[in-house]
RNA sequence: GAUUCGUUAGCUCAGCUGGUAGAGCACAUCCCUUUUAAGGAUGGGGUCCUGGGUUCGAACCCCAGACGAAUCACCA
């Protein structure tokens, strides 16, 4: 059912096009400038073309002001009648422009440059043309003189659905958008300059490694296999270490069929890159210098207000291992327990554990619940136990840990990365250790990946890899509380759609075809429910809905009613 | 999954102790040649999320459900 204000712009469409104007023009518009340009620029006079959708309107008579939108912003354009209509026939300014169009229209705009009374930069419009016309109101948010938002788009589902009319109506949000592109270029600058190498490796993946996560599964029907979507890249990127490339990197979209809040989303972006011949240590030099370089060139400063913290990406960044991170925050040296004491400590401390947690998963506990909140500026957690880094060279002074670490900013980990285990044999023990955790119950422990075991065997050289969460990334630098203000379509439930009356059922018990429609919006949706109610309300309804709509069609009978009941 | 809050016009929101559904913007008609969130006048527009219950009477109270948000849990 088309709103009053749908409706009233769908006549306008109609008389446009009685009018003999085309609404929705084929040919290219072009247009001389964006109304930026003519803002920062002003010559007095000067001819241009510009093209955007209409904003604002204020008639005024024979004179209108309006705004035209575009993709850098806004300016007003001034109609004046007999600008517009220089000869008799009135009919362009006070029935096409007055009358026909609405806000939201999409129009070229012809007309000279030109400063109000009031001293606003204006374009006196000489010629304008509808190139797309909107059929669908769209939000009006007006900003007052002290910057407060009138009659804001703010429901965050609306906003998420339809981020288009959110784009359109709330500036902020495409600045946002603009940001994460040059966040991203600014890091494959960085990347791409040091002579790493930007590569793609599969989506669809046989086994899904890489990472301890649930997956998507789905199905190719041609090999008549299950396959996964990827939760990681890791794997396939060491690979190419062993293929001889000695930097690689990947902006990678993966895919975790897991929770949904404000900081994840089923989908989302890592940036993976592996060096041959470094280690960890090196790797944090690198991290440091990455952020520090993009944290100035995109927003020029390495000052970052994140809600309410202020957070300073300059380097070098505190490191701290995670044993001692333990140890400074609650005062357990968790270096030499063994399982048991463990989770004693966990207890003592009141950490929640249950019976699947191994070793690795109880100290990460434990860092979790009392550690990792509190790393407000950039830190680098290293050292991690071995059972929690399947992927991860033993550490190289002590064998119960690894060469791992986890940058944290604001509480979050943003990057994680390790001294990469190139010990096949090594590797293929710690897949088994997986396995041995998939049998207790761990639904996430790691599958077995036997070609990157032969991978490994032929020979990789010493490497050091790190994953970085764009998205976590992006929210940081732009100060977006939640993972959906980045992401231009976050995933959400299916909206239910309105699917109209099943025509042939209605058919079947022999309903005129002009009556469905009215049955339907009267609340009878399907046959079942037109045949429970009774046919004097029926009969009532119609002949109401129609008089309320007033429908070109002759009233019912209640004859005739009755006779669809039989 | 748990808790709390919410759902009223196209948009943003009021709506008192249960007693005839409201405002601003938007829209329509008319007037107006320079307005800066809203020029003037007039007008149209509602499944008060849905379904039950209580009541003479429900947007409001009760029960159930749907949808959403926040927090928590889950997610190295």
């Amino acid at each position: 059912m088309l709103s009053e204000q749908e409706q009233i712009r769908r006549d306008s469409l109609q008389k446009i096009i009685d009018y003999g104007i085309n609404p929705y023009p084929a040919a290219e518009f072009k247009f001389s400038h964006y109304s930026i340009d003519i803002l920062e620029n002003f010559k007095e006079g000067e001819k241009v073309i510009i093209a955007g959708r209409l904003m604002r309107r204020k008639i005024q008579g024979k004179a209108s002001f309006g705004s035209i939108l575009d993709s850098k912003g806004k300016i007003q354009v001034y109609f004046n009648r007999d600008v517009i209509c220089p000869s008799e026939d009135k009919s362009m300014y006070n029935d096409f422009f007055k009358k026909w169009l609405d806000l939201g229209d999409i129009l070229g705009i012809e007309g000279k440059v030109f400063k109000t009374m009031v001293g606003e930069i204006s374009i006196n419009v000489d010629k304008f043309h509808l190139l797309s016309k909107s059929l669908k109101p769209l939000p009006q948010p007006k900003t007052d003189n002290q910057g407060i938002i009138h009659d804001g788009f703010n429901d965050p589902e609306l906003r998420y659905r339809r981020r288009y009319v959110d784009l359109v109506v709330n500036e902020n949000v495409k600045e946002t958008f603009i940001k994460r592109t040059k966040i991203i270029n600014s890091m494959r600058n960085f990347l791409s300059k040091k002579d790493f190498l930007e590569v793609e490796t599969p989506i669809l993946q046989t086994i899904p490694g890489g990472a301890a996560a649930k997956p998507f599964i789905t199905h190719h029907n041609a090999l008549d296999v299950p396959l996964y979507l990827r939760i990681a890249n890791e794997l396939y990127l060491k690979r190419l270490i062993v293929g001889g490339f000695d930097g690689v990197y990947e902006f990678a979209k993966d895919f975790r069929n897991e929770g949904m809040d404000r900081t994840h989303n089923p989908e989302f972006t890592q940036m993976e890159i592996y060096v041959a011949y470094k280690d960890y240590q090196w790797m944090m030099n690198f991290t440091e210098d990455m952020l520090e370089f993009i944290c100035n060139e995109v927003l020029g400063t390495t000052q970052v207000k994140i809600g309410n913290e202020k957070v300073n990406f300059k380097k070098p960044f505190r490191r701290i291992s995670m044993t001692d991170s333990i140890l400074e925050h609650t005062g357990i040296d968790i270096s030499n327990m063994s399982e048991k004491e463990l989770r004693k400590a966990c207890k003592s401390i009141g950490v929640e554990v249950s019976d699947s947690m191994g070793k690795g998963k109880l100290i990460d506990e434990i860092f979790g619940e009392k550690c990792e909140g509190s790393y407000i500026q950039p830190t680098f957690i290293t050292d991690y136990p071995v059972e929690m880094s399947p992927l991860c060279k033993k550490h190289r002074d002590n064998p119960e840990l690894t060469e791992r670490f986890e940058l944290m900013v604001n509480g979050k980990e943003l990057a994680n990365a390790y001294s990469e285990l190139n010990d096949p044999i090594d590797q293929k023990e710690r897949f088994e250790e997986q396995v041995k955790l998939a049998e207790k119950g761990d639904d996430e422990a790691m599958f077995i990946d036997l070609d990157f075991i032969r991978a490994l065997e032929y020979g990789m050289p010493p490497t050091s890899g790190m994953g970085i969460g764009i998205d976590r990334l992006v929210m940081f630098l732009c100060n977006q509380p939640s993972i959906q203000e980045v992401l231009l379509f976050p995933q959400m439930k299916p909206e239910k759609w309105e699917t109209g009356p099943n025509k042939s059922e209605f058919l079947e018990i022999n309903i005129p075809p002009q009556w469905i429609i009215p049955i339907y919006e009267s609340g009878y949706t399907t046959k079942e429910l037109l045949l429970e109610a009774k046919p004097t309300a029926v009969h009532q309804k119609l002949n109401g809905y129609r008089k309320k709509n007033k429908l070109d069609i002759p009233a019912v009978l209640l004859e005739e009613v009755l006779s669809w009941f039989k």
